[in-house]
DNA sequence: ATTTCAATTTTGAGTATTCAAAATACCAAA
DNA sequence: TTTGGTATTTTGAATACTCAAAATTGAAAT
C-alpha cells in the first residue's frame, strides 16, 4: 500500500515522461513539478527505486519501472474517473474538479472506483479531455494536435485541454472554449504570436501561441 | 488543515465521550480504540492539547474542547453523508461502506461535500441509522432503548446498529435485520440471555443479549 | 501505614517526508 | 586544460507519528 506521497511522486513521473517523450526525467523537473526542494526529489526517488518502482541512475534522470507505471496508470485512471464522476454527478465544473480528485485519487478504494466506472458507463476521457487509462492493457495513444499547429484547418472541434490551472480553464470556460466545443480559427498570426477563434455560440477571443498550445484539436466528426 | 491522523483521534473521542455520557475518555481506552499502544496515544493527546484542541489532565483523562468538538462533527458529518452516498448512489452494501468511508471522510472537500448533502435530500441518518450531525447547529440526541432492554414491546423497528463491524453487520444482514425492518420479539430469556426475534418476512433469529444491545429499537410508526 | 498492581507517562528509537545549505560532478566555454 | 556555472547529491536537522520497554503514579487491598 504505497502511500499518497508515492502515488503522486509516480504520477507525476509518469506525465512528465509523456511530455518529455519517454526519456528519463531531471531531478530538477520532478522537483520542480512535485513543488518540493531537489534534494527531497533525490531522496525519494532513491527510496522508490529501492522499492523497484523507478529506474533511478544518479545524475541520469528517473523512469517509472513496469510495476511503477502500472501504479502510475492505476491513480490516474482513478484520477480521470473521479473528476468525471464529479461533474457528470455531483454537477462541479470542469474547472475545479482537478484538486478535489488529487485529493479523492488516494482514498477511493478498487471497489468503489468500480461502481464509479459501471456508474459513468465506461468512459474513456475525462472533463479535461485526458483519456481515462483502461482498469487492465495500455490505452492506444491518440495523437492530437494543438490548436497552435493547426492554422490550415478552418473548423475544428476542442478535444483536449492539457492545463489543470483553474485560471486557465476559468479563462477558456468563461468564453465558450471546452472540450467538445466546435470552433472557427478567424485569423492566425505568427508575426504577433496569436491566433483568434470563434467558439461555437460565443464571442471570437485572441489567444497567444502558449495558450493555443495548450487546446488540443480534431476534425468535426459531422 | 488537521491532518487525517488528528482527525481520527478527535473522532474516536467523541463517540468515546458519548458512550460514557460525556465524562473524560481514559487514555488506556483511547489507545485500545485507535489501536495504538498507550504511550503513543498520550504523545498524540499532548500535541492536540497543545493545539487546543482537547483538554487534557495527565492520570485524569481526556475530553474534547468546543474547538474540537466542532471539527468532530464535522468528521462525522462527512463520514455518515458519505455512507449514505456509497449505499445510495453507487449501490454498495450498507455492511461494508464503513471502511470505505472512513478513508474518504479525510479527502472530501466541503464543497464536495454540500454537493453530496443536496444529492441525498439532506438526509438526517446514515445506512446504520446513525444520526448525520448538521452542517451547523447541533443535533438533538434522539434517545433510544435497545432490543436488550424492550422485552415488553412486542412490536418494534430497528432504527440503528451500534457495531460497524462487517461480520457483525453481515449476520444482520443475512437474517434481514437492517434499520427500518419491523420485528416481533417471540422471547425475551433474561436467564439463558438470549432473545429471539422474528424480522418481517424473514425466519426467526435468536441473539445473545450482547448483540441484542447493540440494535436499537423504536415503537413501529405506522 | 504498607504493599501491590493496573493505568499512565516517560524515554529512546525508528520510519516517512521535508528543507537549508554545503559539497560534488559534469558539461561547456575560454 | 583550466575555469565556470548549473544540476544534482549529500549532510544535518526538523516534524509527525509510532512502538518497546522502563519509570511513575494513584488508589485499592491488606
Ligand atoms: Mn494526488
Ligand atoms: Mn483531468
Ligand atoms: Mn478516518
Ligand atoms: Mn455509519
Amino acid at each position: 500500500m504505497p502511500t499518497s506521497t508515492v502515488e503522486n511522486y509516480l504520477k507525476t513521473i509518469y506525465m512528465q515522461q509523456q511530455r518529455a517523450g519517454g526519456k528519463n526525467v531531471a531531478m530538477g523537473k520532478l522537483a520542480k513539478a512535485m513543488d518540493v526542494v531537489p534534494g527531497t526529489a533525490t531522496a525519494m526517488i532513491k527510496t522508490l527505486a529501492d522499492s523497484g518502482l523507478v529506474d533511478y541512475k544518479p545524475r541520469g534522470g528517473v523512469s517509472l519501472s513496469d510495476k511503477g507505471e502500472t501504479l502510475a496508470l492505476h491513480i490516474l485512471r482513478r484520477h480521470r474517473l473521479l473528476e468525471l464522476f464529479l461533474v457528470e454527478v455531483l454537477g462541479l465544473d470542469w474547472t475545479e474538479v482537478h484538486d478535489e480528485a488529487e485529493e479523492l485519487e488516494h482514498a477511493t478504494s478498487d471497489k468503489v472506483l468500480a461502481r464509479i466506472d459501471d456508474y459513468l458507463g465506461h468512459p474513456d476521457t475525462d472533463p479535461h479531455g485526458d483519456p481515462i487509462p483502461p482498469a487492465k492493457g495500455a490505452h492506444a495513444p491518440v495523437q492530437l494536435k494543438s490548436l497552435a499547429d493547426s492554422a490550415t484547418q478552418k473548423k475544428l472541434v476542442i478535444a483536449r485541454v492539457v492545463d489543470q490551472g483553474c485560471e486557465f480553464l476559468q479563462f477558456l470556460n468563461q468564453h465558450g472554449l471546452r472540450p467538445g466545443t466546435r470552433i472557427n480559427i478567424l485569423s492566425y498570426d505568427r508575426v504577433v504570436d496569436a491566433i483568434t477563434v470563434k467558439p461555437y455560440k460565443h464571442e471570437p477571443v485572441t489567444l497567444g501561441m502558449a495558450a493555443a498550445g495548450k487546446i488540443l484539436v480534431e476534425k468535426p466528426a459531422t
